[in-house]
DNA sequence: AGCCGCCTAAACATTT
DNA sequence: TAAATGTTTAGGCGGC
């Protein structure tokens, strides 16, 4: 956290920040400008431009359906204006549906442009809106044409009875299809509402747990009760708004508005009229049926502390009694505990969703690990791993007033999302709030594809520091490629893609990530006649080693230099860069790494045999070569044949572990064309076993 | 308090 | 020549 802001305060006065200065465009900086000499294809490359126009379709359509609509109505009025004679006896027939009425529920550009500009939504985002609104709109006018053509209907047969004094129970029919229909447009009124609500809560916080049509994943990626309290807080704001609606019993279905069917554990909200107090509503769950409170009088679900649990409430209630009395008055069935219980439905399902990956992960997790579990299906118990302590530390820390501070950034657009907590599950292993708890401190426990897949969402479009290390980001990014091979201006792109955070500062981090390339052992540069492209060498990674400090500058010029060039031609820029160190490794290091079952330089972890494992092959098999040379020539030809022998590349010198080389048994037999050479020794005070774990 | 890992900035070298 | 890429170091910070 004081790094954090530290960070940005330093990094404010940065060339960067002061190019996207003023602007509300954030994507702009960062990556994006940057030139794709590589040619490939940015997937979710957001620009101003795409904004822009998405925003501009946007108003477009909405003012398309709009005017639509409006002509409708006018038709209507019209309509109902040329009815030869209007029965004074059905007015509230004609009221419903009017422009007052209905537009208010259309998002309107206003509404649009505002949630644009907080750029919270990111292109699909936008377009299923978009899409959504104009499905809705769409309904809307399909109701009021089928209601018009009633009406219409209605009228010819209020005007035949006139004329025939007779059928009136027909007119009844039609009376109570009609106010069928306006049921229905109440219920159509009441889903557009939500959609709005949502529309409000996305400005906030880039999901919306009540839209129906939009995908759940976000918001079951997402939540944290922050969140949830904030959100709590919206729809108590909102109420004024559901309000207007007026005489909706209607509205009290919630299950037809606001539960997506699609979400594998379903949850019913049921009024419960046992409960101990009038009207409450209480959800339930098929999986967690609440205490009940028949069987402890004073103990309440929603009562605990003294205060009143409601969700925003938190009211003293000092007795039980008083809680309830409160509970009656405040909470009693209207609008707004309607509202508050849909919310309440959505989160309660998105943590049951949640808790079910997490359970399905902990499962796999431990049959990984081969731990026995009696209770596969108990509540994790804290296993001696992954620091379950520094964990719950950390997650006690995320509060809301620890929050990352970037509002110093003129350029940050800052919506609430940005300022959220940074960590939205809740059960996840590295859930770390501001703080830089990074996943892989210490341990490098590799992030699974699924940690980041599961907030994928969430990072795309917040603007918060994912609580990962660079290098664990980088190996990500790596082993996501088909290739397992990224050019770094790949690596990059996949980092403005995945993450909004790293969509501005862009020298900042395009800076550290090179730095955490080449001081991290488990990054290989490999190079091809197309260019140089970075592999992750799994195991490496796992062990967590750098580059070790001191070590001489690869660019030294080198007399050997131009006989090695001359043998291998393609080997320029990694023989130029560190040949100097390509101590070999001597048979009595290797045979001390074997005793201590390091398994250096097997292959990757990932399985797939990749170009990056190749490399760690080729490694290994050069250190095999070395093992038979027993050269105390600095690393020439000879070992590196082999290499381009099985593929035309080559991999950076560092590879052959001048570390182990400088080691207690280190025979470093190479010329010392540095003079920072002992100057290193002297540092290098990693003897081989230690660093063997 | 000291060590360690990570991050950031910066300087510098090399390549494109 | 400028920008991108790559390497190395120093210093700050937080966690342990």
């Amino acid at each position: 956290m004081m790094q954090e802001s530290g960070t940005e305060t330093k990094s404010n006065g940065s060339a960067i920040q002061n190019g996207s200065g003023g602007s509300n465009h954030l994507l702009e900086c960062g990556g994006l400008r940057e030139g794709r000499s590589n040619g490939e294809t940015p997937a979710v490359d957001i620009g101003a431009a795409d904004l822009a126009h998405a925003q501009q379709q946007q108003q477009q359509a909405l003012q398309v359906a709009r005017q639509l609509l409006l002509q409708q109505q006018q038709q209507q009025q019209v309509s109902g204006l040329k009815s030869p004679k209007r029965n004074d006896k059905q007015p509230a027939l004609q009221v419903p549906v009017s422009v007052a009425m209905m537009t208010p529920q259309v998002i309107t550009p206003q509404q649009m442009q505002q949630i644009l500009q907080q750029q919270v939504l990111s292109p699909q985002q936008l377009q299923v809106l978009l899409q959504q609104q104009q499905a809705l709109m769409l309904q809307q006018q399909q109701l009021q044409e089928f209601y018009k053509k009633q009406q219409e209907q209605l009228q010819l047969q209020l005007l035949q009875q006139q004329h025939a004094g007779k059928q009136p129970k027909e007119q009844q029919q039609v009376a109570t299809q009609q106010l069928a229909f306006q049921q229905q447009l109440l219920q159509m009124q009441q889903l557009q509402q939500q959609h709005l609500l949502s529309l409000q809560r996305q400005g906030l916080l880039t999901i919306q747990p009540g839209q129906p049509a939009l995908p759940l994943q976000p918001l079951a990626q997402g939540m944290i009760p922050t969140e949830l309290q904030q959100l709590w807080k919206e729809v108590t704001s909102a109420h004024t708004a559901e309000e207007t609606t007026g005489n909706n019993h209607s509205s009290l279905d919630l299950t037809t508005t606001c539960v997506s069917s699609s979400a594998p554990s379903k949850t019913s909200l049921i009024m419960n009229p046992h409960a101990s107090t009038n009207g409450q509503l209480s959800v339930h769950t098929p999986k967690r049926e609440s205490l009940s409170h028949e069987e402890h009088p004073h103990s309440h679900p929603l009562y605990g502390h003294g205060v009143c649990k409601w969700p925003g409430c938190e009211a003293v209630c000092e007795d039980f009694q008083s809680f309830l009395k409160h509970l009656n008055s405040e909470h009693a069935l209207d609008d707004r505990s309607t509202a508050q219980c849909r919310v309440q439905m959505q989160v309660v399902q998105q943590l049951e969703l949640q808790l079910a990956k997490d359970k399905e992960r902990l499962q796999a997790m431990m049959t990984h690990l081969h731990v026995k579990s009696t209770e596969p299906k108990a509540a994790p118990q804290p296993l001696n791993l992954v620091s379950s302590v520094t964990l719950s530390k950390s997650a006690s820390e995320a509060s809301p007033q620890s929050l990352p501070h970037t509002p110093t950034t003129p350029t940050a657009p800052l919506t609430p999302v940005t300022q959220g907590p940074s960590v939205i599950t809740t059960t996840s292993m590295h859930t770390v709030g501001p703080i830089r708890r990074r996943y892989s401190d210490k341990y490098n426990v590799p992030i699974s594809s699924a940690d980041i897949a599961q907030n994928q969402e969430f990072y795309k479009n917040a603007e918060v520091r994912p609580p990962f290390t660079y290098a664990s980001l980088i190996r990500q990014a790596i082993l996501e490629s088909p290739e397992k091979q990224l050019t770094l201006n790949e690596i990059y792109n996949w980092f403005t893609r995945m993450f909004a955070y790293f969509r501005r500062n862009a020298a900042t981090w395009k800076g550290a990530i090179r730095t955490n390339l080449s001081l991290h052992k488990c990054f290989i540069r490999v190079e091809d006649e197309f260019g140089s492209f970075w592999t992750v060498d799994d195991e490496e990674f796992k062990r967590g080693r750098h580059i070790q400090r001191g070590r001489p500058r690869k660019y030294c010029p080198d007399e050997n230099f131009d006989e090695l060039v001359a043998h291998n031609p393609s080997l320029i820029k990694n023989m130029q860069s560190s040949h100097a160190y390509c101590t070999p490794l001597n048979a009595a290091l290797q045979a001390s790494m074997a005793e201590n079952s390091i398994p250096l330089y097997t292959t990757a972890s990932m399985g797939n045999p990749t170009l990056g494992n190749l490399a760690s092959a080729i490694r290994e098999e050069l250190n095999g070569a070395m093992e038979h040379t027993n050269s105390n020539e600095s690393d020439s030809s000879p070992g590196r044949s082999p290499m381009q022998a099985v593929h035309p590349v080559h991999v950076k010198e560092e590879p052959l572990d001048p570390e182990e080389a400088e080691g207690p048994l280190s025979l470093v037999t190479t010329a010392n064309h540095s003079p920072d050479f002992d100057h290193d020794r002297d540092y290098e005070d990693e003897p081989v076993n230690e660093d063997m774990e």
